[in-house]
DNA sequence: AAAAAATACTTGACCTGTCGTAGTAATTCT
DNA sequence: AGAATTACTACGACAGGTCAAGTATTTTTT
């Protein structure tokens, strides 16, 4: 299991990529994460919405309801261009965090 | 420049690693982390000093006075069976952490 | 048709680690 | 003697994550 201090800077950047190539919404990013890493990484419920919410206060994403359901009113998020830079900036950033990391991992 | 977040996990582990081979203190290892990273990483003294604490009450590390200064008495740092213990778990954790990150990096 | 389960989210209080600011302590350099 | 350097310490603020609990709506089961 996965301490949540290591994966914390990068929950932002998770959502970001998994909302990418189309919009989505809480239970399936959540679901999509937990999939992706082999149950390796389960996000917390209130770490994901909370996330959301700081997202799009920050402009990296907008939100709007759907139609469909299968349950409660889906709220649905989708990237803004600044969210597209905001990721691609912290992939760099992902690369030189790792380098310095691996100096002090055996 | 390294966000805080994304290294906020490893400090514990950056600093084990440091006192692996022998005891060191606060200002040394400060610079061991400056000059290693190349000062793509600059650890905060008041992060480095907490951790120091933190470690030392988990019982990773014990500290005791140094005789030689070059201005204040240092307060030196070893690490514990019990640190290296945990530095190697971090170490592996690390490993499975990466495989998990980089599934959302491009 | 009523109850249970599943989906989808919200609220609020709390914890941990980091950070900013400031100050203290002791030694060496000028 | 005064300034600079080394080496810490104290304290309050803050951000992000977490726990616990609750709400809302739909689908499935009995």
């Amino acid at each position: 299991m996965i301490s949540s201090d290591v994966i914390r800077g990068y929950n932002d950047t998770i959502i970001l990529y998994l909302l990418w190539e189309e919009a989505s919404y809480g239970y399936e990013i959540s679901k999509k994460i937990r999939e992706m890493t082999r149950e390796k990484y389960i996000i917390k419920e209130t770490t994901l919405y909370s996330a959301f919410n700081r997202l799009e206060k920050n402009g990296y994403i907008t939100s709007f309801f759907g139609n469909e359901t299968n349950g409660r009113r889906r709220t649905y998020y989708r990237i803004t261009e600044e969210g597209r830079r905001y990721y691609r900036q912290k992939c760099e950033e992902y690369h030189v965090t790792k380098e310095v990391i691996e100096r002090f991992i055996r």
